[in-house]
DNA sequence: TCCTTTTTTGAGTGATCATTCAAATACGAG
DNA sequence: CTCGTATTTGAATGATCACTCAAAAAAGGA
């Protein structure tokens, strides 16, 4: 056995997230890419296949860690609603510990306003990432409505339409340069929201 | 006074609105520009100055469109919340009349997602007119606290940041590949959430 | 140490990018 | 009808685009 590979996919590719969920899709040339993950044309081609490959595997990076991180918040919360709660507000907080994010707004969302019919194949997996999410979210409802948190007439599949919703809209507010109590304001007003759907 | 301009300002900035609102700004090329806006490179240069100026200038003529149909739909209701909850709606239908919009998502949020901090005008541009459309929802409900449709200790500044951003998260949500009740279904739920801010 | 095999390199591909400008064109005044 | 001027045209600019590939480099087995 020859030569082995000298970089780490999952480190190559935690980088490609960094850079495509800063500069979004088109704006990131080869000529970054190359820079960002210290990878020549020919082993970026060879490993990824194309631009797009690498965004698409990107893309599956970003789901990932951000599905982590919301499990995490909820399973360390007294209760879903509360995990909830929780989780609007941490996209108030500008610099969440040492690692800042590249943007405020979700990468998913990014993409999907961002790529056109041309490259549909993209649209689609964005698609299908976002309908996995917000079954996720789906799941978790029930769940809460199951150890009565929620009220018994509370349509979880809605209720994770209007969230995903809030999410999103509060993330692309948060992209404009706003003071940051003020978005941590909107935050609490948001989550303030679900205690409507609370039991009692 | 020798020969006078062949082309329609109006109309061009129209063309270009329908462009850029649909490709976004990095994937709209010159090649697009001239075809969409049947004028040639020179023509387009000495009239617009370049492709970030004639931006620009679409950004300013879609908001002006934007804002007159929110006017439009507030003043044509038989009360400011309850125009509020149509603007919301509006939202949902798919092809609302004969002319079908681009996109779901508001250009300005497509273009605050999408250009990055090297085209930092446009950014403050975007970031302005989102403020101006968010105090113009301020107002409005300053306006209707006056008239006694919301309970006094609404806060209206508050309360405007909130609407902009369910309606930025539902048209956001819009451009997914969902079924048209369901976005309906969605803005009917938000369109709900007002009646919390209603008078006794 | 040398050989085999895989990876990495980086110059080069044609296409397309935004932009420029000299020449051709067309309109209004006289 | 002619002239003067502003507009329109479209070829050409150098830069950059995503991508390719032959040659150089490097690691493990002998």
């Amino acid at each position: 056995m020859p030569r082995t590979a000298r970089f780490d996919r999952q480190v190559a590719l935690d980088r490609a997230v960094e850079l495509f969920w800063s500069r979004g899709y088109y704006a990131s040339s080869m000529k970054h890419i190359e820079a960002a993950l210290d990878m020549r044309p020919g082993s970026l081609y060879a490993t990824f296949g194309s631009k797009s490959g690498l965004f698409a595997e990107a893309l599956e990076a970003y789901a990932a860690r951000a599905g982590d991180g919301f499990r995490q918040i909820i399973e360390g919360s007294p209760g879903v609603v509360e995990g909830l709660k929780r989780y609007l507000r941490s996209f108030a907080r500008p610099c969440s510990g040492y690692a800042q994010a590249p943007a405020q707004a979700c990468m998913l969302i990014k993409t999907l306003l961002e790529v056109n019919a041309e490259d549909a194949a993209l649209r689609t997996q964005v698609d299908a990432m976002l309908a996995t999410i917000e079954q996720g979210l789906c799941e978790v409802l029930e769940q809460a409505k199951a150890m009565g948190e929620l009220r018994a007439d509370v349509e979880c599949p809605r209720l994770a339409r209007l969230l995903q919703t809030q999410i999103i809209g509060l993330r692309a507010f948060a992209e404009r340069n706003v003071p940051a109590d003020q978005i941590a304001a909107l935050a609490d007003d948001m989550a303030d929201m679900l205690d409507a759907y609370r039991t009692g």
